[in-house]
DNA sequence: AGAATATATTAGCCTAGGCAAATAAAGCCT
DNA sequence: AGGCTTTATTTGCCTAGGCTAATATATTCT
C-alpha cells in the first residue's frame, strides 16, 4: 500500500460525501437490490423442492453442524426466537427436521435433519450454488475473492 | 487482462464449485448478512426521526424525482402495489408526503413531499450517508468504486 | 363511438417476522 | 436446600409485505 499525501488522507477519509452521495447508486442501494434479486432467484430455484430461501438458510446451518438448537440458530443468523419456533414447526411438519430431546438439558432440543432432510440437502446446496454462480458470471476467481473480502470488511465494521 | 490457458478457462468458468462452496462465507451469505446489518444500523440511525428504513427509500425516491406516483415507485424498487398504498397512507398520515390530483389522469395521484417532508430530507440523506460511511471505514475511494462496479455487474447478471 | 385491453390503485386475505411476556429448566451463590 | 439469575423456548399480539381480485380510468383498435 502506497503512502498518501495529507490532502489525499483528508479526501479519502470517507467514501461518500454530501455532493457525491446518490442513494440508489451507492453501495447501500446496490447491495439491497442485489440481495433482493438473489433472494428472489433462490426462491424460484428452490420452488420445485417446495422449500423457501429462509428455510434453506436454516437447513444448511443444521446440515453443516453450525447449530444444533433453535437458540444457536437464532444467534448464528440474527433471527427472532419466536419466529424460529414457528419456522422449526414448519420444517418438522414438512418432515425435514426433527427435534430430539437433549440428554442433559430439558430446556432445549437437539435439531437434526431427517432422512428426507439429508436427501434434499445436496440439491439445496447445488441450487444455491447455481444461483450464485449465475449472478457472478464474468467474475474471475480473483474478483470473487476480492468481493468476499470487501463484504467481510464491511461486516467487521458493523 | 492476460490470456488464460485452456485449463484456466475451464476452472474459472464458475466462481463456486461443489468442493469450495461454503454458504455462509460465500458472496451470497455475506451479502445477506451485510444487508441485514446495514438495514438495522439505518433503522437505528433514523429512529430519532421516527422514520423507518423502508420509508427512507420511498422518501428519497420522491425527493430525487425518481418517481412521482405509487406505480412508478413500485416499479423502481420492486415493491408490492398493495403494500405501497398502505406505505403512502402511513407517510401521508405522518405528514411527510402528499397525494395531489393528476390533471390528465384520474387513476393516479402525483406524489410530493410536504414542507415537513422537505425539511427532513437532508437529515435522511445525511443519516444514510453516515451509516454507509461507517460500514466502509478503511475503504479507499478506489475500493469503493470497485465494490460498486461488482454489485452493478451482479445486477446486470440478474 | 364502442369494445377490448392496459394501467393505477385499492381492499381483503395470508404469511411471516419482531417484540414482549410467560414458562420452564439450568446454573450459581451462600 | 433455597433463592436469584441466566438461558431456551414458546405464545400472543402487532406490523408489514406478497398475492389476488375488484374498481376506476385511460388507451387502443376497429
Amino acid at each position: 500500500m502506497r503512502a498518501m499525501s495529507p490532502t489525499e488522507t483528508a479526501t479519502r477519509k470517507e467514501v461518500y460525501d454530501l455532493k457525491s452521495y446518490d442513494p440508489k447508486r451507492s453501495i447501500g442501494g446496490l447491495l439491497s437490490r442485489v440481495k433482493l434479486e438473489i433472494s428472489a432467484a433462490l426462491d424460484a430455484e428452490l420452488a420445485p423442492l417446495d422449500i423457501t430461501g429462509a428455510q434453506f438458510v436454516i437447513l444448511m446451518s443444521i446440515a453443516l453442524g453450525e447449530a444444533d438448537s433453535a437458540c444457536a440458530l437464532c444467534k448464528g443468523i440474527s433471527y427472532d426466537p419466536g419466529a424460529m419456533t414457528r419456522m422449526l414447526d414448519r420444517l418438522e411438519r414438512r418432515g425435514l427436521v426433527r427435534r430430539v430431546a437433549h440428554p442433559n438439558d430439558r430446556r432445549t432440543s437437539n435439531l437434526e435433519l431427517t432422512a428426507e432432510g439429508k436427501a434434499v440437502y445436496p440439491k439445496l446446496r447445488a441450487s444455491a450454488m447455481k444461483v450464485l454462480n449465475r449472478f457472478l458470471r464474468g467474475f474471475t476467481q480473483k474478483e470473487a475473492r476480492q468481493m468476499e473480502s470487501f463484504l467481510q470488511r464491511m461486516l467487521e465494521n458493523a
